[in-house]
DNA sequence: GTCTATACATGGATAGAC
DNA sequence: GTCTATCCATGTATAGAC
């Protein structure tokens, strides 16, 4: 039984955010209750206690921060009603990340859910809250455009968020590389951007190509 | 000074091996030079013998292992002759990958990058190994389409290369997401191997709409 | 609730026998 | 080249003092 006191609030938050950027900075592979009870300021044992296990914090600070970081860009993604501005917006989310880094704590929670049987379904439901998210916009986006009958806002929102943490893992090692993918996706936004405002006549023909290529 | 007998280059190769099935199979957390070589059937000792140290295994395999699944894969690569084609293609490299798992491969080894000194350079050159031939397609297919003068085939490649990354980490916390994630993308495939069909006046239209919303 | 001390396991790395 | 033995650092987890 543990009563949920002021310190003890205290505590699970400083150790939610040790692990937090224990996780961004040091990656999973150095990621202990060692290291997170080092960078919360706190004592080691403290984990267990209030945690159980170093997999459970994990799986905790996951929510956590996947929850804090959506909450932060909520009202942007809210506002968002075109895909050129979703792509500029993942652009500057993308920014942001590299000093807060919570799209590649994602990755590194991917990476460690092979072993850490807690960590799978808690990144999942942390991922889940971005896809939430993106689809909202993507359905909004999409309605009334002429691929809006082909496009699938749920797998589209999926491929979107994985591809973002893929890309964000690579930019760890390699910016410019990471640089000059966003660009091309920008480019191919656009590219989507401009059938949006395409003339009936054209948009009838894509429709056309889009039917019977969609037939498998 | 290491004469390459024949037996050296077999326990290295075995150590090659047993490190490959332990990434993808435990992940990086639990690789260490304890498993690897228990998966390789050799003695522990032996790593450091001839590799010097667990990273610079762990990156020597990262050559070796993304080198072996780029050339398995390099003559379909090079048959792909548009772009709905490529997504099938990478549709079926993804089945293929859920038993080797050689693209979460590079997942677990960038999510290693942060703290292995070693390993963000190997995993860098290893990615590139993909890209470039992704490049290669990327440039053949995209060639003589109307949007060929806006696509930047560079940044498209790594984009795609990290996305795809991304996605097989997505799919070993939910299958079903991945899966869904990857039928959309083909969709998208569909949308613009129609647009590569379409009449000269509609291309016309888009390339327009492309010129416009290119400007910034 | 929190800390110190401690147990026990795992991992990196080397020395020396074969 | 390979194995056994070993050292030392790091990590998980618990017991018990404060």
């Amino acid at each position: 039984m543990r009563p949920e006191t002021a310190k003890s609030r205290e505590t699970k938050a400083k150790l939610l955010e040790g692990a937090l950027r224990t996780l961004t900075e040091q990656g999973i592979a150095k990621t202990s209750a060692r290291t997170v009870a080092a960078a919360a300021g706190v004592n080691q044992a403290l984990v267990f206690y209030h945690f159980g296990s170093v997999d459970e914090l994990l799986a905790a600070a996951c929510r956590y921060g996947a929850e804090k970081a959506v909450a932060a860009y909520r009202p942007r993604l809210a506002a968002v009603s075109s895909l050129s501005e979703l792509l500029s917006l993942g652009r500057e989310i993308h920014e942001r990340e590299r000093a807060g880094g919570h799209v590649s704590l994602l990755g590194q929670l991917l990476a460690g859910a092979p072993t850490h049987a807690a960590l799978g379904p808690a990144t999942a439901a942390g991922l889940d809250l971005w896809i939430a998210e993106i689809e909202k916009v993507l359905r909004r986006v999409l309605e009334g455009t002429p691929f809006a009958e082909f496009a699938d806002p749920a797998g589209l929102a999926r491929a979107v968020s994985a591809s973002f943490v893929g890309i964000e893992l690579y930019e760890q090692v390699d910016v410019a590389g990471a640089g000059a993918a966003l660009d091309a996706l920008e480019q191919l936004g656009a590219l989507v951007a401009a059938l949006e405002e395409l003339g009936p006549v054209a948009q009838r023909a894509v429709r056309h190509h889009l039917r019977r290529a969609g037939r498998r």
